[in-house]
DNA sequence: CAGTGAGCGAGCTTCCGCTTGACTT
């Protein structure tokens, strides 16, 4: 019996279903080694040598690949082409080699001959067959390059939280991506706060034709300078501007048609689904996950962590075939239509996010039952469905050709003026007949140059620039995508971690506003650790990780140069930092032993305490206190606290008063707005 | 169904990136 072992349970079924009876596949559940959660991990006297154990939940896993390998005639590591799958094949060599060690084989060569590493890229069964025949050898330098990253990460981590731990509050935490997404939503938020609205003016213009006709213009140009977002200021402007134009005289000068077209997106990889989940089903990153991996269990959808937007071959052919049966030919490519990676850092293990099953059309589609129909099981997951299988065939049609046409009409006054007048017309829809998307049509008269027109009206409009806008989720992983920060596996985590920490919550239009706690952390780590939460830290880390899987750099060389100045730092700020704990004294007296009051600093935010700590133990909240929550209305109890969502012990979300302990309304719903009425 | 803090000492928190259930209400 041969061995094969990939990282998920799925995949394993799938294979197995392409090979004989001679092939057993299993998985690990991907990494079976890692460093210790309880302590670093990392012998830094010893050359930074990384002490790997297995952790509790992998150890019944192992057990079982111990037991299966002991039977097999060959061991073929099959996990994913990538930095993390070659480490996940090494380490399931080195624990099973030393097993196989304890029971037969102490030939140290014998036993490496059993061991074989193949990959793919899809899962056909052409694809793995061929990889079958092509075995090599495990990489050791991207081995490597892995374990770089991984001490790194470590190393980083496990010092920074624990300097927070001392100089801010306890179960903090920092590390070389969290801390990076953190710094984007506090900068933005600043970029928010200190944004100064500029007044300006747009003017637009109706135009009619000698046969009188309308023609909707807008003003883009005086004097041939563009009118770029505010350079007509005011309304005193404005109004000169258009006594100007009353008295001037106008010509059409140039009249321009031309085809346009519109290609389609690419299929989804995770961050791209995220986004377009979010941005069309509200649904968070967490949830897109778990429904993508519900479809997946369920064979319907490829592998839905992924950052290649890559298609088999098969799945190529059988949309072309789909869309000439279904759409007809001229909604079929002749060729295949293939996608870029835009990501640099991408590494391409998988396909992109596509439907398995073809012929599973989305139920809004279908036309007749399908065998599979009924795997589709909740509304969620066929909504989720309906958007992955819209996307892929989308992308293998022809592209929406438009009409477009440009007409120019010049005014003389005493100035001179360009207006433009656009019109659009869909010519052929192509791939929007299954990926709609809004478009505005307009259509404009036909009109022919040095045609004189006369001005019908004029029409100003106020406007005023906006502030950027604050990040969602979708908006930070496209962001943290682009930065080539964090993996489709982590981007929902990452999400998640900022919550937890309470260094961000998300407001009633689920954008992220920092907390106090959040911008104070921020602030810390950026003023005295700036290497770390650079923009660009990740981006020259993946560059030496590129060096040492390529072999030109030792991975010891890379952490040595970046920990010492590092470490030596961060001893330095251990001095030199202060306890960020406030100590500002308020008015307010304790209630139980009428000692000032103080304001303190918790993991949690701003509190007050008794000036008699330890000794008198009172607390209470601060009034106006964002730091872990945001109002929902009055409290319908006592009419004057506000209503907050809080956390119990255990984790679960409910709703409270804000005046607790002297109101102790709670509820797990969301409260009403309106207080109840009597009956 | 409701946190939080100093300092002493115990013991613990914490990172990122692979993968799924096994838990709770």
């Amino acid at each position: 019996m041969n061995l094969v072992i990939v990282e998920s349970p799925t995949k394993a079924k799938t294979i197995s279903s392409f090979l004989d009876k001679n092939y057993l596949v299993v998985s690990s559940y991907g990494h079976i080694r890692d460093l210790p959660k309880s302590k670093l991990g990392i012998d830094i006297e010893n050359n930074f040598e990384p002490h790997y154990i297995i952790p509790l939940k992998a150890k019944k896993r192992v057990k079982e690949l111990k037991k299966v390998s002991q039977k097999a005639k060959k061991i073929i590591l099959a996990t994913d082409e990538d930095r993390e799958g070659e480490a996940i094949a090494f380490h399931l060599m080195e624990v099973l080699s030393a097993d196989l060690k304890k029971t037969k084989k102490n030939n140290q060569k014998e036993r490496d001959s059993l061991f074989e590493r193949i990959v793919f890229h899809e899962i056909t069964p052409q694809a793995i067959k061929e990889a079958l025949l092509h075995p090599r050898q495990i990489d050791l330098n991207l081995v490597d390059a892995q374990q770089a990253r991984r001490i790194l990460d470590r190393l980083v981590g496990y010092s920074l939280s624990p300097f927070l731990w001392k100089k801010v509050a306890k179960r903090l935490s920092a590390g070389r991506v969290q801390s990076v997404a953190l710094r984007l939503i506090v900068e933005r938020e600043r970029e928010i706060r200190s944004f100064q609205p500029q007044e300006y003016w747009l003017i637009e213009a109706i135009f009619l034709t000698e046969e009188g006709k309308q023609l909707e213009s807008s003003l883009i140009k005086i004097n041939n300078q563009s009118i770029a977002e505010e350079s007509i200021r005011t309304q005193e402007e404005s109004e000169e501007i258009t006594k100007d134009l009353k008295k001037a005289s106008f010509k059409i000068i140039s009249v321009n048609k031309k085809e346009t077209k519109r290609n389609p997106l690419p299929p989804f990889i995770t961050s791209t689904l995220q986004q377009t989940a979010f941005s069309q089903l509200r649904f968070s990153s967490k949830q897109t996950m778990r429904i993508a991996q519900s479809l997946y269990e369920k064979g319907l959808i490829t592998y839905m962590r992924t950052d290649s937007v890559n298609l088999s071959q098969q799945s190529l052919f059988q949309a072309q075939q789909w869309l000439k049966n279904n759409l007809g030919e001229k909604y079929a490519l002749s060729h295949f239509r293939q996608f870029k990676n835009k990501s640099k850092n991408a590494q391409e293990a998988h396909e992109a996010i596509r439907p398995t099953i073809i012929d599973l059309v989305p139920k809004s589609l279908r036309k007749k039952e399908h065998p599979a129909s009924k795997k589709i099981e909740t509304s969620q997951e066929e909504k989720l469905y309906e958007l992955i299988w819209r996307r892929f065939i989308a992308s293998q049609m022809p592209e929406a050709i438009f009409d477009s046409t440009t007409i120019e009409i010049e005014g003389k006054g005493e100035k001179k003026y360009l207006f433009r007048c656009s019109g659009l017309t869909l010519k052929f829809d192509g791939f929007l007949k299954i990926w709609p998307k809004k478009i505005e049509e307009k259509e404009i008269p036909q009109v022919k140059e040095k045609q004189a027109v006369t001005l019908e009206k004029v029409i100003p409009s106020q406007h005023f620039t906006q502030p950027p806008p604050r990040y969602n989720e979708a908006s930070l992983i496209k962001k943290l995508e682009e930065l080539g920060i964090g993996r489709p596996s982590t981007y929902a985590p990452i999400i998640s971690v900022i919550q937890e920490r309470n260094y961000v919550i998300k407001n009633e239009q689920k954008a992220f506003q920092p907390t106090e706690i959040g911008e104070k952390v921020n602030d810390i780590l950026v003023e005295h650790f700036p290497e770390i939460v650079d923009i660009n830290f990740t981006a020259k880390m993946e560059e030496e990780l590129d060096e040492i899987a390529q072999g030109k750099l030792k991975w010891q060389e890379v952490i040595r140069k970046f920990y010492f100045p590092f470490s030596k730092n961060l001893q330095e700020k251990y001095q030199s930092v202060q306890n960020q704990n406030f100590q500002e004294e308020t008015e307010e007296k304790c209630e139980k032993c009428g000692k000032p009051l103080k304001i303190r600093f918790s993991r949690f935010g701003k509190f007050l305490g008794c000036s008699g700590f330890p000794e008198c133990q009172f607390t209470k909240p601060l009034n106006n206190n964002n730091s872990f929550s945001q109002s929902l209305g009055s409290c319908p109890k006592c009419q004057k606290g506000e209503i907050i969502k809080r956390k119990t012990k255990k984790g679960r979300w409910f709703y409270g008063c804000s005046r607790y302990p002297e109101c102790d309304y709670a509820s797990w719903q969301k409260p009403q707005e309106k207080p109840q009425e009597k009956s």
